[in-house]
DNA sequence: CGTTATTTTAAACAGGTGTTTAAATTATTT
DNA sequence: AAATAATTTAAACACCTGTTTAAAATAACG
């Protein structure tokens, strides 16, 4: 493996469960076991090592994720807030395939991201990646087209909120909900039970007072 | 003012805008006017500080919080999940009266506790203030019985988390808001929008499968 | 082989972190 | 007013941070 990935690999590790201001560059090259100074050669800064980690993973979900959203606006049937949250699965899951608990890391990193360092990663991946959003919009227009814009933008955030909160410490729930329901339950099983709340939450009667 | 004050006040300005781990102890006591050593004398370390913080605000809210949802259970009527999350308005919109901005000041800090510091915040409020928690509970077990102990923790966590995240952030979502929509919006805006959301989001039917 | 490039290495850099110390100052109490 | 207690102060402590440097080692190429 070459060093640029066993950096990006310890870094990763790191980044999402400790935050990208938490890890410290000689953290991560001592996990990697390369020397201090690689980070700084092989990607200029820390900065643009959290792009780096963060771009692995858009890299491969963004074009999945693209295409399951615009399939579902594509076809002439009605469709379901559900079914919008729902066609999120599979590209996620597919991240386990891509890496080992790449799904739930993933998740973890863009909570991180949405926290952690002053929202220069929201700018990041709102300009790097401007076709997920869009095409998510489109699909809650047409599952839901009374809702206006400005409902929409915030319904949207909050949706954002509750999945990037819940995932971020999606480890430590999944915990207490083992020893207190006496019940496995895995990243998979965390995103079937988000999918009814959000589309309930986007789906809200609209207010009119 | 004293010296203690002057340095919850720096402290707590700092803490929402940039977190805990983010904020130096010498870009407190430089705010505050007072000496650096002055945060080890009066409050023992930079976590007692942080508790302190958050207390002076929990000690506030708590007992209106607890009252609140209380009474809503008292009553022998039905109630709804909307009645429920809007038992909480008035409570912490009572903060800007406590502080200046303290209600956004307030919850920008709990949803700091949520993501910094590895969750020892966390663990610091739901042992400190555990009948809030319980009070909020027995409410919406009381408005949607049917919901088993299971969807109620994984909701409630939910709504945690789309009210902290969204919180933490609100100052960027209402500056968007207002250039994007053209419309002035404050906290209380904020709050009155994410309550159809969060209520729908409890109230979701449940899964059968 | 010998000569460039590329990569790795140890060391130092300049600056920041929370915390502690002991002396100086102010308040309180006898 | 004198003695004691509480507070404030400047300085240092030990350690950690991201980044840079120049020399050493490895790789690639003519």
């Amino acid at each position: 493996m070459s060093t640029k990935d066993k950096i990006l690999d310890a870094a990763e590790y790191f980044f999402a469960d400790k935050g990208f201001n938490g890890t410290s560059l000689r953290e991560i090259t001592s996990k990697a076991e390369v020397n201090l100074a690689a980070v700084n050669y092989h990607f200029g800064s820390k900065k643009e090592l959290i792009k780096s980690v963060m771009s692995r993973y858009m890299n491969e979900l963004a074009p999945k994720l693209e295409f399951s959203l615009y399939k579902l606006c594509d076809s002439n049937d009605d469709i379901s807030l559900e079914e919008v949250f729902t066609a999120f699965v599979k590209p996620l899951l597919s991240l386990n395939e891509f890496k080992e608990n790449g799904t739930s890391t993933f998740l973890q990193l863009l909570g991180r991201g949405y926290t952690d360092s002053q929202g220069f990663l929201r700018w990041f991946l709102t300009t790097q990646y401007p076709n997920v959003i869009s095409n998510f919009v489109n699909a809650v227009k047409k599952a839901y087209p009374e809702l206006s814009a400005e409902e929409m933008f915030w319904r949207l955030h909050f949706t954002m909120g509750t999945v990037v909160f819940t995932m971020s410490s999606s480890d430590a729930f999944i915990d207490i909900a083992a020893s207190d329901f006496d019940k496995k339950i895995d990243i998979s099983g965390v995103i079937h039970q988000v999918i009814p709340y959000v589309a309930a939450g986007v789906g809200a009667p609209i207010i009119t007072e």
